[in-house]
DNA sequence: GCGACAG
DNA sequence: ATCTTGTCGC
């Protein structure tokens, strides 16, 4: 795969929004997906400092029964910028989706409905290319009218009078989810897996599962890079 | 110019 | 994102 900018050539916003530009035409908002058997989700957890942990899980779909998972320790030195989510996030990320083989991959942010409509999930889709899907717990550009409280229902997410994604209601009564074309994958297949994943709770299954295990995780190797560093240094 | 702003 | 107990509502 070509690989288009993995780390931060820089950290000038200016040149940072040229890539995220240039990632947007390549990104392809037709659907791609033939059958889907298997859904990939990906999370990261953070702690203090830069430590932090990311977590990939392969599902089943649309049973979701957990066919794999994977984790793995990271220090992430660039900040949280909003808008320029995927430089801190993109390569714990596809350090562990290096080895999954899914239909399709669900990432815990937004794809298309960013400013530059270069989100994380969209950014990460363009460059291993397949089929991905932004799911936010938050707006980060555009509105949306508020759904209807039963479950299933949605209204679009408009920016500039463009449609960039959907306000899902993937729980009764319960603050909806945003949805968003990542890579490959059409806002109404997105939007329809978004809620055959999310059987129970508010956050679909994938991202749900791969968040809890980052957590988890995490706690049970409490800053474990510092003494790694100490062992490489011998 | 001011405020908003994924995780 | 993360720090955190009980509590209100469907």
């Amino acid at each position: 795969m070509m690989l288009e900018i993995l780390k931060p050539p820089t950290t000038n916003l200016d040149e940072l929004s040229k890539i995220q530009r240039k990632i947007a035409k390549q990104v392809i908002k037709e659907d791609k997906t033939g059958d889907i058997n298997t859904i990939a989700g990906c999370d990261i957890s953070f702690s203090k400092g830069n430590q932090a942990c990311a977590a990939s899980v392969l599902l089943q779909y649309p049973d979701l029964k957990e066919l794999d998972h994977w984790t793995e320790e990271v220090e992430v030195d660039f900040p949280y910028i909003p808008t320029y989510l995927a430089f801190r996030e993109l390569e714990p990320m596809l350090k562990v989706l290096d080895d999954v083989e899914a239909d399709v991959y669900m990432i815990g942010a937004q794809g298309l409905a960013h400013p530059r409509r270069a989100g994380l999930a969209s950014h990460l889709g363009a460059i291993i290319d397949k089929p991905t899907l932004g799911v936010a717990k938050n707006i980060l550009c555009g509105e949306a009218k508020e759904p209807e409280p039963e479950k299933g229902s949605y209204t679009l997410l408009k920016d500039k009078g463009e449609t960039i994604g959907a306000a899902v209601r993937t729980r009764a009564n319960v603050k909806p989810v945003y949805v968003s074309i990542g890579h490959k994958v059409s806002l109404e297949k997105a939007i329809e897996i978004a809620l055959k994943t999310a059987p129970k709770y508010k956050l679909p299954e994938p991202i749900r599962a791969a968040h809890n295990l980052a957590t988890k995780a995490m706690k049970e190797n409490p800053d474990r890079s510092l003494m790694k560093k100490l062992t490489d240094f011998r």
